[in-house]
DNA sequence: AATTAATCCAACCGCAATACG
DNA sequence: ACGTATTGCGGTTGGATTAAT
């Protein structure tokens, strides 16, 4: 029973990726493919490398159509769109990326996109209510994309206190709020972008949130902490401290969620 | 020019889910 | 049905590079 163990660990080369390496690795998957498992992989190509290194290194640098380089505004605001809906579900997101991958996803949510963000918050010294996508988008960048968000891509109550809490008030969701489970967030996050949800456009891909079973769904994806978090919208402690780079994810989803929820125009991303 | 701090990103690690025998 | 191997994912780290002092 079982199978063969994986790499010898002890014997595993680390660290960065020679040219060599990469040229190995690249021409046998171009020709063999990965024949269905990873840790043997190494061995076939010659490489003494751990199998799950090569997946990644195959799947973030190496595969065909593999995007690198500045992120576009319409990617900007994918990702806010999306993180703000699912969390940090950098798969799923990057998914909607045409050739970007998760990795690259997550980086640049770390260390710009985020900052970006906060310090566009920051210096617009608005109140956290009053700050909007489109104000910190707009303020980013010089030339803006052409983007248009229809009535039915985004419809937010104005009486909520943000996109995730949706509507609280009905029993469907305060059972999902109270008892989610994990095959029931994949399952949500399939329906989200089963059924258009989230949808893509030429090069954007947008989150459509055209009825209210859709807010249901994505509430009950949020984990417990984060909805103590959301339940305090509005006063939670340190949200806009004295650093305005310091935020954790519950801060930056909730910031963004807030923007979404401050609009009462038909597009959230355009209420000045 | 030298040193220190900040930034960026490729790669690693550990865990959960899934597949396999 | 169960135990183990494998995969996929998100969080974190470490080193290279760049900017600031």
């Amino acid at each position: 029973m079982g199978r063969s163990p994986c790499c010898d660990k002890a014997n595993v080369k680390k660290g960065p990726w020679s040219p060599e390496e990469d040229a190995k690795l690249k021409e046998y998957i171009e020709k063999h493919g990965t024949g269905g498992n990873w840790i043997t992989l190494p061995k076939k190509v010659g490489l003494t490398r751990c199998g799950k290194s090569c997946r990644l290194r195959w799947l973030n640098y190496l595969r065909p159509n593999i995007k690198h380089g500045e992120f576009s505004d319409s990617e900007d605001k994918i990702i806010c769109t999306l993180f703000a809906s699912i969390g940090s579900r950098w798969s799923i997101i990057a998914s909607k990326l045409e050739g970007r991958t998760d990795n690259d996803v997550k980086n640049y949510w770390n260390t710009k996109l985020k900052k970006k963000i906060m310090s566009m918050n920051h210096s617009v010294e608005m109140k956290p209510q009053q700050v909007t996508l489109l104000s910190i988008l707009q303020n980013s960048t010089k030339s803006s994309p052409s983007l248009s968000f229809t009535n039915s891509s985004f419809s937010y109550s104005s009486t909520s206190s943000s996109l995730l809490s949706g509507n609280s008030s009905t029993s469907a969701a305060q059972e999902s709020y109270i008892s989610p489970s994990k095959n029931n967030s994949k399952n949500q996050i399939n329906h989200v972008i089963d059924q258009g949800l989230v949808e893509e456009c030429g090069d954007a891909t947008f989150v459509e949130q055209n009825n209210i079973d859709s807010v249901d769904y994505i509430y009950s994806e949020v984990e417990d902490s984060e909805k103590l978090m959301f339940s305090n919208a509005g006063s939670v402690n340190g949200l806009w401290g004295e650093n305005p780079l310091d935020y954790g994810i519950d801060e930056i989803k909730q910031l963004i969620s807030t923007s979404a929820s401050t609009s009462s125009c038909n597009n959230f991303l355009f209420d000045e």
